[in-house]
DNA sequence: GGACACATGTAATCGGTTACATGATTAC
DNA sequence: GTAATCATGTAACCGATTACATGTGTCC
């Protein structure tokens, strides 16, 4: 996804700045499909509004400074529900936690111990953000795909737990006996 | 994890070429890492031989057009030791499923049927991926990786069909009662 | 006094994709 | 005949990140 079909994915859901677009997409529910720099969010906003698919308001603001509020309109719901129903890429997991895990017997214990330790408390975070966010339940789709990542995250943490330890016990019976081309059978 | 360290991170299992190392990076173990196209993997590689941190030997086959087989060095295998080594970045996934499932009352549930379908399809495909790799599994790392993505992707595709018609039952009930911006309360 | 949250925006840079260019062999 | 697999490489392009530029208020 781009980052403007991110921006009227949330503005879908109803007004907000520049820099309210970015904190949904880097740590709201939106962190899910993209997640965008200031660098990209402002001039996809900008062409966004010259296109047609946005307006803006200016908001003074005490002490802050002045904030433009932007709004989706109807072209722009139009142009973001038909983005949706095209060829639909697939999903991807890009892990670089599974990446030290496949060198366990190269990296040592300790790089693992850490990149287990590391991974654990990402998910963690990941599950404690779902679970604060039950205030917008009322809305369906929502729910669901919160519910959704309640189940992924939960499971991945059983799963951590549960085998991390196998993890550690490969990364020491690697140290020394490292020899990763007698594995290299094609 | 850059073209670069993906390269490395395949040459240490063994010589590739560059063909070989494109189909690990979008079909193999390895697609849960990056997925690399022609036009970025062989100038790496090229810089790669340059740096010192691989050797080429050119292979003439019959019939088929030569290749270019990539062995890594010791100085390869331990600029990739120590890329692993430093600050993990976090695993992401970018799922344009539930971005669609977001929406679920807005598009419909013909879209989200179909959806749904090819979403359930993708991970039994990732599935039976892993399922017939069992070949490579005298290799500690891999088993262990292989085993954790076997048991997300089961899981995802019980969820799926355990919760999947809840999610139509959405795209239903929001049929024409769709209306966003009542959901939208900050 | 320093770090952080609010708030917007531009310019340099970079990493990667897409399309192009080439060509033999095998399978349907 | 035509699509797919094998096989390498370049050039144009693009989308996004990073760093820069600027400024106030608040909390520790």
């Amino acid at each position: 996804m781009s980052v403007r079909s991110l921006c009227l994915a949330i503005l879908s859901f109803g007004d907000a700045t520049g820099y309210e677009i970015r904190k949904e997409s880097t740590e709201g529910r939106f962190s899910y499909f993209e997640d965008a720099s200031f660098g990209s969010i402002y001039p996809a906003l900008a062409r966004l509004e010259a296109d047609g698919m946005v307006t803006v308001r200016e908001e003074q603001q005490d002490g802050k400074p002045t904030r433009k509020v932007y709004s989706i309109t109807d072209s722009g719901r139009s142009e973001f529900l038909k983005a949706l129903t095209e060829p639909q890429a697939p999903d991807t997991f890009r892990s670089p936690f599974l990446l030290i895990a496949l060198y366990a017997a190269q990296v040592g214990p300790e790089t693992i111990s850490k990149a287990l330790e590391r991974r654990r408390q990402q998910v963690q975070n990941e599950l404690d953000s779902l679970l604060s966010h039950h205030g917008e339940c009322d809305h369906p789709g929502s729910r669901w795909t919160r519910e959704y990542g309640i189940a992924c995250m939960t499971f991945t943490l059983n799963y951590l737990d549960a085998h991390g330890a196998e993890l550690i016990r490969i990364a020491e019976e690697g140290e020394g006996a490292a020899d990763m081309t007698a594995a290299a059978a094609e």
